[in-house]
RNA sequence: GGUUGUGUAGCUCAACUGGAUAGAGCAUCUGACUACGAAUCAGAAGGUUUAAGGUUCGACUCCUUACACGACCA
């Protein structure tokens, strides 16, 4: 279809020129697609015209159209409304996109002139709780991020980086210290997760109880919150984790890997992946370094408490903490190390993080501090900032108890899918695996399609019940056409007729057919603009699109009872192409779809 | 207080980056399954795009101010 759409361009250049005699370049032609009310399948724009070519817009696009009625055979007809002048392409010309689409791989890359060797960093869990319904916005975003890189060609990295360090990872280790009783997951049938979450929420619990406690005895509550005796063995033990105790450390160790198994199993079970892990515990010193190259080259400074700064009020931000005061590391220390050690393991030129966007404030300063450090790396970052996720009793607040947990929704939203497919009973003959196999392949698609489909940058409404539907604009609306295109599929092999026969001598096609072929061409256009912006909502909206103009061909046509043995094969071809298109526009939001449902 | 993001139908979201009468889904109402899969299709109803100015042939989109909600930074 690009080639159709070069095709108008270069015959209106000459029709401007021919009429008018006038240049006009040819990226000043640009071609929006006609709007349903009106006649024709491309518009153009005359208004801009009317300076340089001294006419009205109508008077225009009246001459426009005439030359190329005349001219430009693809052009079959033509109608001006104001200042639009639309532009009706002949159908043996859209048979011929057909054509090339047909010729064209499922996989062959988009072409973009973007970046080529791409490092995704997403999901970046921290090891003191399970993944919860804001991590899944996050994996699945980034999962589908990289997947429409590597559609343009791109080699693409996923990495995780996970947060296994900090007070914060103390506080589950003290907790279970504590108030456990030496379970493991093993001897309480507890995914590793929960089990050290629930003892980061027990240590919580009870430092709260401390910090009441104090504050009733009429300590300030700054200081009571600083001073609980619980929050001092934190900051102990995180002191002695670094000094490298080794009960310490050995602890840690264990807990953590209980942590990495509960979180693989998500991982498994909502189909993402990585090809490299980080870890903060393996970045922070090299961070450390960084700030130390900075005090030595005078890019950064000291206080008098001993506590190391960087100042970016040049770049419009703020002073910037960089080491504390007794020599331990913050976020952005250990974040200048993992940028480093990314940039050695790929040397990318683009290096995308998925973060959320009230790290918005951070990212910019760790850009700012990598390129006032002269790293060459720094300019590659980019921060895919998105929004959080909201339900209608509103925020997710931890302490609220209000946190939609990751493993626990995957359950639900697939016992929904059941539910719904026994309903359907249109599953005779599958076995018990292939039907959980269903199940989650279609719960998923839900939920995945549900947080996808959203403008990543915007805080998004999280409605469990609507995110469990299967009608309407979702990711099983979209799976069952694929399924029905399937079906249609499975009849023609049949009856013997293939997708790959010879069309020739084809000369029309009904419109919805029509609006088929269009719909199958904007494909390059979409990835690329999902491959710019960063938004797999845009291929959301085109599989959606795909799904909706492909059942209004199916009603509108009568496949099997076409009695023109081409017409007949074409349709087939048609629906073979959409079902393939369909099939790798999900796969690029990470959502497989079924022969069956 | 400073910086920044968002504000579109009752609800959840679009709008090709400045183009025509602002589009979908859900919910509501009406119609379509005895040749292919109704998780579908066709139709009705639903809007002062938060407000007021400005820029121009033309504004949801750009600029200014205000309001609301969120995030971040002392």
């Amino acid at each position: 279809m690009q080639q159709l759409e070069q095709t108008l361009k270069t015959a209106l250049g000459a029709a401007i020129q021919n009429v008018f005699g006038a240049e006009v370049p040819a990226d000043q032609l640009s071609l929006q697609a006609t709007r349903k009310d009106f006649a024709g399948q491309f518009t153009l724009v005359t208004f801009p015209f009317t300076k340089t070519l001294g006419k009205g817009p109508e008077q225009i696009g009246q001459a426009l159209g005439e030359w190329l009625m005349a001219n430009e055979p693809v052009v079959r007809g033509f109608n001006v409304v104001k200042g639009f002048l639309n532009l009706e392409v002949a159908d043996a010309e859209w048979l011929r996109v057909f054509e090339e689409l047909r010729q064209r791989p499922a996989d062959a890359p988009v072409e973009t002139g973007g970046p080529q060797n791409v490092v995704v960093e997403y999901s970046s869990p921290n090891t003191n709780k399970p993944l919860h319904l804001g991590h899944l916005r996050n994996n699945f975003l980034g999962y589908s991020v990289a997947e429409i890189l590597k559609a343009t060609g791109a080699t693409v990295s996923k990495v995780n980086l996970v947060n296994d360090r900090g007070i914060h990872i103390c506080k589950s280790m003290l907790g279970y210290q504590r108030f456990g009783h030496a379970e493991t997951p093993a001897s309480d049938g507890i995914k590793g997760d929960h089990l050290v979450g629930k003892y980061y929420v027990l240590f919580e619990k009870h430092y709260r109880e401390q910090v009441a406690q104090l504050v009733a005895e009429g300590v300030e509550k700054k200081t009571a919150e600083a001073q609980a005796p619980l929050m001092l063995a934190a900051r102990e033990m995180l002191q002695q984790w670094e000094a490298g105790d080794e009960a310490v450390v050995s602890l840690w160790k264990q807990m953590n890997g209980w942590v990495y198994e509960g979180h693989n199993a998500t991982y498994a079970a909502i189909g993402v992946d990585f090809d490299k892990f980080y870890y903060e515990s393996g970045t922070y010193l090299l961070g450390k370094e960084r700030v130390q190259e900075g005090l030595d080259r005078d890019l950064f400074y000291r206080k008098e408490d001993g506590s190391t700064w960087v100042d970016l009020a040049q770049e419009g931000l703020d002073q910037k903490i960089l080491l504390r005061s007794d020599g331990t590391s913050v976020y952005l220390t250990q974040d200048l190390g993992t940028a480093e050690l990314k940039y050695a393991d790929f040397h990318y030129d683009s290096s995308i993080y998925v973060i959320a966007d009230e790290q918005n404030y951070h990212m910019q300063v760790l850009q700012a501090t990598l390129q006032k450090l002269e790293k060459p790396y720094a300019e590659a970052i980019h921060h895919l900032s998105y929004g959080m996720v909201d339900l209608p009793t509103g925020k997710m607040k931890t302490r609220e108890g209000t946190v939609v947990d990751a493993d626990e929704l995957v359950r639900d939203v697939v016992a929904a899918a059941e539910a719904a497919t026994l309903e359907k009973g249109k599953t005779e003959g599958l076995t018990d695996d292939e039907l959980s196999q269903l199940y989650h392949m279609l719960g998923l698609g839900a939920l995945k399609y549900y947080l996808l489909k959203v403008d990543p940058k915007k805080r998004m409404l999280f409605n469990p019940e609507e995110s469990v539907k299967l009608e309407g604009d979702t990711g099983p609306f979209v799976q069952y056409s694929h399924a029905r295109i399937a079906a249609i599929l499975r009849k023609a092999a049949e009856m013997g007729i293939y997708s790959t026969a010879d069309l020739s001598g084809l000369e029309q096609l009904p419109v919805a057919a029509r609006e088929m072929v269009q719909e199958l061409g904007r494909y390059p256009a979409v990835v690329r603009e999902a491959a710019r912006t960063l938004s797999p909502a845009l291929v959301a909206q085109y599989a959606y699109d795909l799904a909706r103009a492909y059942n209004r061909f199916y009603t509108d046509v009568k496949i099997f009872t076409e009695p023109d043995q081409t017409a007949r094969a074409f349709y087939v071809a048609l629906s073979a192409q959409t079902g393939q298109a369909i099939k790798t526009s999900m796969g690029l939001l990470g959502i497989p779809v079924p022969e069956r449902m």
